[in-house]
DNA sequence: CAGTCGATTCACT
DNA sequence: GTGAATCGACTGA
């Protein structure tokens, strides 16, 4: 017999901590998204941790900017942006007011609404693609820059809610290099997943661009 | 103001 | 395994 998953939104509190102690904790946990096309429910299985102005991989790293600017404010909003002219990606905004860590939810399986989120992943061959991926994720769900700045406590209707869920006990918790980041940001091995999950995406190396000519 | 490239995904060889 | 797609933020002149 497994517990059902605690819905109570997760507190701001929870976000008002070091980075890398939040993103392990939000393996297990449950990302709601209310839209008019209905009701979708993620468990997390992968994140990856982003620590503000001291982090070559950040979008942070060179300090507050126009796109960035979600990431210094309170803890517990979404910092949402737009990447290669396509795609979309969610972030979960941690630590103090002033400081710029964030978390990035990079893949989980769904839970309810997965009718909903095929209609939006017609590519995906299995429910265990859907949001495998960061902007997979953020395609299941229906995530775009509408959405930068949301408050993820606030609970009730708001569009995006992280709810208590069931955490995954630390000991069970593996971490590696982050996905995708070259230069001095990929000494760092802050990604989190669950292991054995298939919804977890497989890791890629940097890949620099091609030059053109 | 032009050049560069990205916290990626997908189709194709 | 390789390369295209696609656009806007950021950088440096």
């Amino acid at each position: 017999m497994i517990a059902a998953p605690d819905r109570t939104p997760l507190p701001r509190d929870f976000f008002d901590r070091p980075v890398l102690d939040v993103a392990p904790d939000l393996l297990g946990r449950v990302l709601v998204r209310t839209s008019p096309d209905g009701p979708i429910e993620l468990r997390l299985t992968e994140v990856e941790a982003y620590a503000g102005e001291i982090d070559p991989g950040s979008h942070a790293y060179r300090g507050p900017t126009a796109r960035n600017s979600v990431m210094f404010g309170p803890p517990g909003h979404a910092y949402v942006y737009f990447t290669y002219g396509m795609w979309h990606c969610l972030n979960v905004v941690c630590g103090p007011e002033g400081t710029a860590s964030g978390v990035l939810l990079r893949a989980g399986e769904i839970l309810t609404g997965a009718e909903l989120a095929r209609k939006r992943r017609l590519s995906a061959r299995n429910d265990k693609e859907l949001a495998k991926g960061p902007a997979r994720l953020a395609t299941a769900l229906d995530v775009d820059r509408d959405l930068n700045g949301t408050d993820l406590c606030a609970g009730g209707d708001a569009p995006l809610t992280l709810l208590t869920g069931t955490p995954v006990h630390p000991d069970q918790v593996n971490n590696g290099p982050r996905t995708g980041v070259g230069g001095a940001g990929a000494v760092h091995p802050w990604r989190f997943w669950t292991p054995n999950d298939p919804t977890v995406s497989p890791y890629r190396a940097h890949t620099p661009r091609r030059r053109s000519t």
